[in-house]
DNA sequence: GTCTATACCGAGATAGAC
DNA sequence: GTCTATCTCGGTATAGAC
């Protein structure tokens, strides 16, 4: 149907994690999506509602991603599946940072229904990160322990983007790796 | 001398953190700094060379809190008095993120000198930290710790800001002072 | 050094022909 | 449904009186 709306997400999505949502004019969208400007309010009534898509749009490909990880095996592989992905796109992230991270951070700024919209992207991936937590037997300590490994892989995307130094990403991401091996023996200790 | 420098900058520095750099005019600034428009141009020849002025700001800033946090003891205990530093502060941390995560990530999207300057804020801190580490017999595992602890910092930021939740950085602030005490013990057994 | 008024431009958004 | 031309506003920056 509208294969131009979804050229718009995209070019949308691509420009506001190299140079951010509200530093993006709709003309560049635009142009990138290679749409005429007028007609970009065809599909959006307005900037915002593009926006919505947009988080839409990253809630979905997430969802996709996990999917994915939930077919590598054992909540041990599917952790380390989800890491892999940060430091397999080491150079964007130093680039640019964590797409869904700039994009929280941006729109949480913005305050309004924007930010409110945006809070799902964490939520269910700290969720799923929980969920695979508990079938480790987290327990109780579940919820800070993903709270720990998500922590973990945004804070390592900002600091690699802030330095440009895509190593950063890669360091974070073993530790992390071996944190989450670990995990089952030091629980089972603990109890 | 120019108190109103200083009341621009303060002002900026807030403004900046709650809304974000880019985002906030010139007009709001002065006004917040109570401060005519037109005057703002005689201390500051752009609004980049403000963003300057901010950046060296918090570069001060930081400095005199380390400097603070090395009179709280030994490695541990500075390390302990940094991470107390973003629980303590874990209500703005929710509202707004973290003022120099916040800068960082901004300002290196739009690339050009003042990426490069806000370069030094995590630098230096990350330089810091590896020296508290290295005391604490680190060795060549420093740089991939200090990124570590930053990381969770800075990360767990990202998370309470976007959730609205300021429990967040409380838990991974928790995690990371575990972690720091069980620290030495733990490069012993490994040596 | 200080402040008012304003130039200038780029942004989001709209009108209306096709 | 599609696109061009344009409106309007808010932003940075400047001119120039005091």
């Amino acid at each position: 149907m509208s294969d131009k709306r979804t050229r718009l997400v995209e070019a949308a999505a691509d420009l506001a994690h190299r140079r951010g949502f509200r530093e993006t004019s709709l003309a560049e969208i635009a142009e990138a999506a290679q749409v005429p400007l007028g007609n970009v309010y065809y599909y959006f009534k307005t900037k915002d509602a593009l926006a919505e898509a947009l988080i839409e749009r990253w809630l979905e490909e997430m969802r996709a991603a996990r999917a994915a990880w939930e077919a590598a095996g054992g909540p041990v592989e599917r952790l380390e599946a989800c890491i892999d992905v940060a430091a397999r796109g080491r150079e964007a992230v130093a680039r640019s940072g964590s797409p869904v991270g700039g994009l929280c951070t941006e729109l949480g700024k913005s305050g309004g229904p924007l930010a409110e919209k945006a809070k799902a992207l964490f939520r269910e991936q700290l969720d799923w990160i929980e969920v695979q937590l508990h079938a480790l037997g987290g327990g109780a300590e579940a919820p800070a322990l993903a709270i720990h490994l998500l922590s973990g892989l945004q804070g390592a995307s900002v600091l690699a983007h802030a330095q440009g130094d895509p190593a950063l990403v890669v360091y974070e991401a073993e530790m992390l790796k071996a944190w989450v091996r670990r995990l089952p023996q030091r629980l089972r200790a603990q109890a």
